[in-house]
DNA sequence: GCTTAGCACTCTGGCCAGTAGAGTGCTAAA
DNA sequence: TTTAGCACTCTACTGGCCAGAGTGCTAAGC
């Protein structure tokens, strides 16, 4: 829907307006603080019309003016341009706190919080999900006992253990034996495909081998829904502070939302195959309990594919220029910093 | 302080009345609801008494008694028994959801949730943080180019590891033989002896040797420093449906206690040395935001050691038998699943 | 035909007084 | 020592009032 310049302009004042002071915003309010040229009977007017076409609301009669979701939508699809101001965002982000200290599950953390800090709303990650079976070397150390440490390097360079019990004891020349063939087998299958030709060419004979496949499968599974899949929540208690959550029931509820792990990784995976950054605004939420919430949702990259998701999650009063540039410029240096741990490995330098 | 059979009995009654309903508690309730064979004037005049003693307040001039933290306290010493209940305990948890599934980052957080849902407060745990240095096992495996893993099991069989990257390659060899003159000097000494002893002995030859002693005495720092000393809090939304986070300031508060993980920690080690379980009322606490809540604290061992404390936070107006048992009840399961992995290991059934 | 000034109208939020209800403290009697 | 009775106090809720904010509409001006 095209609005004509000048509406396009007055509905952009509200909405700055209206992110900045958190009131309704009047027409006298935007006669004096913008040099339109024109007066508060003119700009009433062209509110009341703006209002008609779905683009604004009113509180009550003797209200100002604020946008309704449609209203936002417009104002980040076309009033929003972040392009021509990334060249400054490395200095302006350059004092943040530096990523990257600990291992993958410290990192995601820190992301989040990163995220909170910068954008002063709740900052979300949701870990690098690799394809089923992406593994590029499968280790196994023998510890005590019937005690096997399984060690997997994904594809993307990020290293996974889980710990588990063999019925057998089995002696670690023959792991280090077991472990150099899948990585053979590794190069052209799945570990699905390993297990299933495994166990026709052993048979009866050698029970010990496809067992500890069998728990490495197994494993494979419980590393990627465990660490994979996982969410990390940042900042949460700072998104409160905004006077849209002065509301105790708005409180609880987004809370409850940041609590159920499951359902948001679910919101953010939504945007997994867009292009870009993505917005969600308000009632264009699937969940209810984020109603009157925005996020704002980028993805980031190891070896230039897509491994995750990573976003901000406020109030749709939001300061949506900063929090697109925050998710920005995030996700690039989390794939920066993701990218260079794969390269040490590969490299070896 | 001594009160006499009878006005402990009333102090009993107010507490419980309160902590059951929420309101304050008047002498006609008092009368109505419990059978002392007194009329509400006698009991306004011993509420009165107990009052001036400083065991119970008034809310304003016309309103009911609330019992003061003073209160609350004699309740717990003198008149709470746990003991007598503890039989049937394992029957009216035994429908609780089972834990010890994944890792041991897991297990913690099932463990917070499980507390929560069980006493209906937020649960808390910390991760069990052994002494410096107990390592009963360290080995390395060497992954691509120079980056090694460094695999910890300590005294209590729990599996950690950290990546590191050395400056110069080392082969796999090497390491196991390296791994294995740790092992033996571990019985012994501590890591930081090993390695000052390591450094004179060494010299300027074997400079990776010492390398990889320094990054292993490192790595050991930070293991400790992540997962071993992580506060694990479930629940926490569910804490602010009591009524007396109603209030949205006293709600983030409280919230922004639960985020800060490191206070949290102090908190709950300040009873590690205590006997069995402890709770902290109100003002006893001494973190300010967490004025208004109590906290109930127990321990878990790992081969009968103490390792760490798990614990539940709530509004002082909390079921405290519950909270007491549901705590104990927890340490124990905790324990029994802790000692079960080591013994697994150890004995290699 | 668009813009503007002026004015009536509406809604909110704060303030005040009034009232019902709850529960105490005190006094005097049992 | 206990109890009945009563005056007193405080809260919470209600309705009325008023100022302030901001709109919508109308009619005049460019």
């Amino acid at each position: 829907m095209a609005l004509g310049e000048r509406n396009e302009k007055i509905l952009q004042a509200v909405v700055d307006s209206y992110i900045l002071s958190g009131n309704p915003v009047a027409s006298n309010v935007l006669c004096q603080r913008y040099d339109f040229g024109l007066s508060s009977a003119t700009l009433r007017n062209i509110m009341a019309e703006l209002e008609e076409m779905g683009f604004l609301t009113h509180p009550h009669t003797s209200a100002g003016r604020v946008p309704t979701d449609k209203g936002y939508r417009y104002y980040i699809d076309t009033l929003v341009c972040v392009e021509d101001e990334t060249d400054d965002i490395e200095d302006r982000f350059s004092a943040a706190p530096r990523l990257g200290g600990g291992d993958l599950h410290a990192l995601m953390e820190e992301t989040s919080q990163f995220l909170a800090a910068l954008s002063r709303n709740a900052g979300v990650v949701v870990a690098p999900a690799e394809p089923e079976g992406s593994y590029r070397h499968i280790e196994f150390v023998r510890l005590r006992g019937r005690q096997v440490l399984i060690i997997f390097v994904t594809a993307s360079g990020l290293v996974q253990n889980k710990l588990i019990d063999l019925d057998e004891s089995i002696d670690q020349q023959a792991l280090n034996t077991f472990s150099r063939f899948l990585d053979e087998e590794l190069e052209s299958r799945s570990l699905f495909e390993i297990r299933k030709r495994l166990q026709e060419k052993l048979g009866e004979e050698k029970q010990v081998f496809t067992r500890l496949m069998d728990e490495t499968y197994q494993a494979s599974h419980d590393v990627h829904g465990r660490d994979a899949e996982k969410v990390f929540v940042g900042g949460a208690a700072q998104v409160l502070d905004h006077p849209e959550f002065a509301n105790v029931e708005k409180m609880k509820a987004l809370l409850r939302a940041f609590e159920d792990k499951y359902k948001l990784l679910k919101l953010l995976d939504m945007s997994i195959a867009a292009e870009g950054i993505k917005v969600f605004i308000g009632s264009e939420n699937p969940y209810f309990e984020m109603q009157g919430c925005s996020l704002v949702v980028g993805k980031y990259r190891v070896a230039g594919n897509v491994v995750g998701t990573l976003g901000v999650i406020g109030p749709t009063r939001m300061q949506y220029r900063q929090a697109i540039q925050v998710v920005d410029y995030t996700s690039r240096l989390l794939s920066r910093i993701l990218d260079e741990r794969l390269h040490r490995g590969i490299e070896g330098k």
